[in-house]
DNA sequence: TTGTATGCGTTATCAA
DNA sequence: TTGATAACGCATACAA
């Protein structure tokens, strides 16, 4: 019962048993049947099973040039979007044989570069990305050496990177349209610091869209921090005293953080303010009566991620980049 | 801007620009500062930063039978638990410069060994498992050749892997101290099918702990579908009527689905019913009143999972497997 | 202090 | 059909 790790077998053991080269033994492994002989493949079945070999992937890759591993950052691996989305890239990638190397950035670029480069060392075929922002210089930088990248979710202002991300700014008018017709006023658009680009984008969504629909400047109320929440929140509530009014949270997050301040204030919804925003998780039809929420397609996001990778790794190479865009669905609640 | 991966810079690139042979490079990389002169090491020092090199640790690996990778597997990434523990895992690795590989085994034994194979064929240096259950065989199998495993979260009955856990049992008793020091005559617990050692060692405890408190037989109460929390609510209900009681739920999903079974029942805790249960997730504040909740340590968890892989890697091979248990806390809130 | 030669477990190129 | 043999990029025993 020694504890040492006992010598794997190797190719050459199984060849000097089945009593052929490793050449052969080799071509058995890649499935070039037509380079033996029926017995030499039988017997070669025979000794592998009762050998229990299983070759060696490093070795593989070192010879190959390719790992079939897959690297993936994710920016938060906290975040209730993160699981969903490695669930829909590890289940993909289960199909295509590929394995993941994970990674969690903290929403931290200099950790991200440091994964990406990690990752490299590991040879990776290529990188699915959640970046966290600020490194768009080193990532084409890195690109440029061929390694192939698709970013998960957060796209980047260079279009050069293949993209999957949810259509957040189509459905963004839905809901607005919506609650314009459920006769509210006034919607305060509120999210925390503009850290990356998805929070960039929605804010410069609502911005644009939102006079379209209510006729006047658009209401964004940015937060520092948990404890602000409930300041500006009072705040919100004081400007706009005598209109319907509702909060709009640029993701889960944020609502959360606003409803934990409503019930602070003593407030409800939706008589004293409605609530709704990106993001449908589980525990929101929970909250008395429910949240009214945009769902987003995170688990098919992450299997496009990959089914893209696929493509450019063994469709074509140079393919040019391509963003792709999932529809959300809006999920009316108590809420609103 | 060939998209053809640029070939990567090697030892041998560095050793003809810096006019040594690799072999001095292979020291310089490993830190064998002794064997080489003041100057030898300036100019390697300098070339290396030059050409931008990087080792290929596939190489690496293969030559030092070691990968610094280990394997993570989770029974269900989608579970809340799992992103905390991976996070754990995570952050401590970075600290031992270890990478993870990651799977997720969708609670599925077959998988799970399908998985723990692939990951040796990696050569992952250890396995962290959060295992399904009912590979127990298999998992000793491996393990005679040398694998070291730890588990997290989930024990097995035998002892002969290190695991850490968390303190539940110890905590069931206090929480179900507390309720019985409220006033509740009756609590019911609340779980689904017994597929995982966690699960089993709950019920059991629950089973073994409440006659001595309440001075009956424990009222268990098995769930078989999502749909089924409301009839099995309503049942204990009825039987229990006229009593003060409360729920007990196994973890946090089945204390979400009952929260919803009672908001469909018009049920109002603790008026009707008290609730409470392992697992303290974000949202529990935000329910009306909020939930009474046992909080796990599982970041900690993870920590502990990847120091006891450490020590056993590069301390002691042949340690005795060790069982660590951490603490929980109860949460008490408005439910209860 | 430095270098030569060999091997880690594969795959690929020849030649037989 | 098969098998030597040379890589892949690096680490190390042994020489110098």
């Amino acid at each position: 019962m020694d504890k040492a790790r006992a010598k794997r077998v190797t190719i050459v053991d199984v060849a000097a048993k089945a009593g052929v080269s490793k050449t052969t033994i080799s071509r058995y492994l890649n499935g070039k049947f037509e380079y033996m002989s029926e017995k030499s493949r039988e017997r070669i079945t025979g000794v592998i099973k009762e050998m229990g070999y299983r070759p060696n992937n490093l070795a593989r890759s070192l010879k190959s040039q390719h790992s079939r591993m897959l690297g993936v950052i994710v920016s938060d691996i906290t975040s209730p979007f993160s699981p969903i989305l490695l669930k829909g890239i590890s289940d993909c990638c289960e199909r295509y044989g590929y394995r993941i190397l994970i990674a969690n950035s903290d929403d931290d670029p200099a950790k991200e570069r440091e994964y990406i480069l990690s990752m490299l060392d590991q040879q990776v075929d290529g990188i699915i990305l959640n970046t966290a922002g600020k490194n768009t210089d080193f990532l084409m930088e890195v690109a440029k050496n061929g390694v192939p990248f698709v970013l998960a979710d957060r796209p980047l202002e260079v279009k050069l990177f293949d993209t999957v991300r949810t259509a957040d700014q189509e459905i963004m008018v839905e809901l607005l349209r919506y609650l314009k017709g459920e006769g509210y006023e006034r919607v305060g658009f509120f999210l925390e610091s503009l850290t990356n680009t998805t929070r960039i984008r929605r804010c410069n969504a609502f911005r644009d869209t939102y006079p379209e629909i209510f006729h006047e400047a658009a209401p964004i109320y940015l937060l520092d921090s948990q404890a602000d929440h409930e300041t500006v929140l009072r705040r919100f509530m004081l400007e706009n005293e005598g209109k319907r009014k509702a909060v709009y949270a640029a993701n889960g997050v944020v609502t959360m953080h606003v409803v934990k301040a409503m019930q602070n204030l003593g407030l409800q919804f939706p008589a004293d303010i409605g609530v709704c925003g990106f993001d449908d998780w589980d525990w929101m039809s929970l909250v008395s009566g429910g949240l009214t929420a945009v769902k987003q397609p995170t688990y098919r996001v992450g299997r496009e991620c990959v089914k893209r990778m696929m493509h450019r790794l063994h469709r074509n190479k140079s393919a040019m980049p391509k963003n792709i865009e999932l529809p959300c669905t809006i999920i009316v609640r108590g809420s609103t």
